[in-house]
DNA sequence: GTGAAAGCGCTAACAG
DNA sequence: CTGTTAGCGCTTTCAC
């Protein structure tokens, strides 16, 4: 049987609560008895049950992450940017792959709940208000990675999508392209929208006139992507450029691409945005705007964190800056 | 406050002993009773602590889940089949991301017994048997996803090596290749050494002569797959395939081709090892021995809880079938 | 400085 | 069928 606060009570010939108070640093302790303590602990190898100690109200050091899914590579750098900083606190995370089904979602936080997560990080998207009203009302913390702003007051951390879409727009426009066509994921979306209307600000700012016959909706799969500039390529004027609103899109837009027997960059300039491991790993490497997934992950990490010490009176709003990597994907227009 | 059992028990005017029994299904209820707890439990948004229950002996439904690096696709991937299928099992998994760091699986391995994982899946590659010697004797239940043989009776799953390294090596000389090179990961690793002799061993079941100048050592990064490719097109009998023990290994390799102008798959077949998402996305779309990452994840998480619910008394080993998956990198040798 | 004792929320005999 | 009661391993007053 694994060792109990009272074996080393009874070893070291002290009462639990002393040893109780050496674990904690609590309470005032002779450093004679101290060491004598850590001392039979150490022989006993005796580890604190965290779950004991849950139950007498302290926190169970763990937080709940839920993401559309871990194979993603998006997700999956999130997640461990949050395994790691969470890690330095001391925290465990469970991850909650939920796949964008509410149903999965709502299970898992019943999970987590039961499990007294200290608070939960939500990065999926299924999160209707109406839910995470429920979960705030449940009094546990809560952090959100967002694609737009929440109408609830949760600590939040979002990227500027319109300053990305704008960083990409301005790239393309200095290396001469007029013809920017852009794949959206999903126009309901808001992340995306302000994405498209970024790209479209930069080129309105450079006095050149967007093509609405060239802003199509792409979705999130490679093969949307490529569907996505299939379409495009099949008009009578085409691009010389593309925007993809995320790195898998722009993966099919490069192969859309190559087989209507077009060289990237050459011909045709591709951009990206997320700047996950696939963007360099295609052929050529993908000029892209970098979310900055570590800050992410330490943000809402810390955030949450806060909450939970309850050392925050008010809800914040970090808003992190994308930033444009440039590779290989995009040339000046000829 | 989260409202107690003792809250139900008042409120539907019965003992704590009673509700509990609803709840597990355990004794004898009048269906009756039965039905009222429930509906007073719902009216009461009520649901069971189980930190609580897992302090009484039960089990706390949570594993813990060691691997290199959440960020590699290989690993979450993994860690997605992990996770789903530990789901199903009502499991929550805590990953733990290690970077192969002894340091960091020691504190990681301390955090998750103390937290009264009720098992854990070792997917990360330090662990010394020394290390897992002392987790048994802990009597907390492993499992472990393996790539060679450890020393000790543990349940384990793993991929036939060399089997995957045989098909490689087939369907390369079955295109005709006769100068066929190898990147091994690193020949300390058994699992790397028997898919380079799994290759060999096609090429001397087909009467072609191995040349070991063609077999070089590459690592796990894109880049020093790229390097290993230089150094074997640099030579004066340039190889015409190139069988790459991982993906990225492959990926490199690719990327070095393109750099010295040959052309693939026409002047270089490369063929790769893994199938992760990454396979899909390179140019040409990577040929490739296919891990089967959900059957891995669905063992293990199966055997570990057999394990946990002790069901099981003999320590197994199970050894799973690689596939060749055919796509665009590899052409018959010219 | 140190210890006795009362819980934390739940389960599992054991009575009735 | 239902309730009483004794813990699970630890934290936390409150005495001494």
């Amino acid at each position: 049987m694994k060792p109990t606060i009272y074996d080393v009570a009874e070893a070291a010939g002290v009462s639990i609560a002393t040893v109780s108070k050496v674990i904690n640093g609590t309470g005032r302790i002779s450093d004679k008895t101290r060491k004598h303590v850590l001392d039979v602990m150490e022989e006993l190898k005796y580890k604190p049950s965290m779950v004991a100690s849950a139950l007498t109200g302290k926190s169970t050091f763990t937080i709940g992450l839920t993401i559309p899914d871990l194979a993603n590579p998006f997700f999956a750098e999130i997640a461990r940017a949050v395994e790691d900083r969470g890690h330095e606190y001391g925290f465990n995370v469970f991850i909650c792959s939920t796949d964008n089904d509410p149903e999965k979602e709502v299970k898992y936080f019943s999970l987590l709940t039961q499990k007294r997560v200290d608070g939960i990080i939500i990065a999926s998207r299924t999160q209707k208000d109406q839910f995470l009203k429920r979960l705030i009302q449940h009094q546990i913390p809560i952090a959100m990675i967002a694609r737009e702003m929440p109408t609830l007051a949760v600590d939040t951390v979002m990227v500027d999508d319109f300053l990305g879409g704008y960083q990409a727009g301005s790239h393309l426009i200095e290396l001469g392209h007029r013809r920017i066509a852009m794949i959206a994921e999903d126009m309901s979306e808001m992340s995306s929208r302000e994405r498209v209307r970024g790209c479209r600000q930069a080129m309105l700012d450079a006095k050149v006139e967007p093509d609405e016959a060239l802003i199509v909706v792409g979705g999130f799969a490679v093969e949307s992507g490529k569907a996505a500039m299939d379409r495009l390529l099949e008009q009578d004027h085409k691009p010389t450029a593309v925007f993809a609103c995320n790195d898998v899109l722009a993966i099919g837009a490069i192969q859309s691409a190559r087989q209507h027997g077009l060289q990237v960059p050459k011909e045709l300039s591709v951009i990206g945005f997320d700047n996950t491991v696939l963007a360099t790993i295609v052929d050529p490497p993908l000029t892209t705007i970098a979310q900055p997934i570590q800050d992410i992950g330490r943000q809402v990490v810390d955030l949450l964190v806060e909450e939970i010490k309850g050392e925050k009176a008010l809800k914040q709003r970090v808003l992190l800056m994308p930033q444009l990597v440039v590779r290989s994907s995009c040339a000046p227009a000829q």
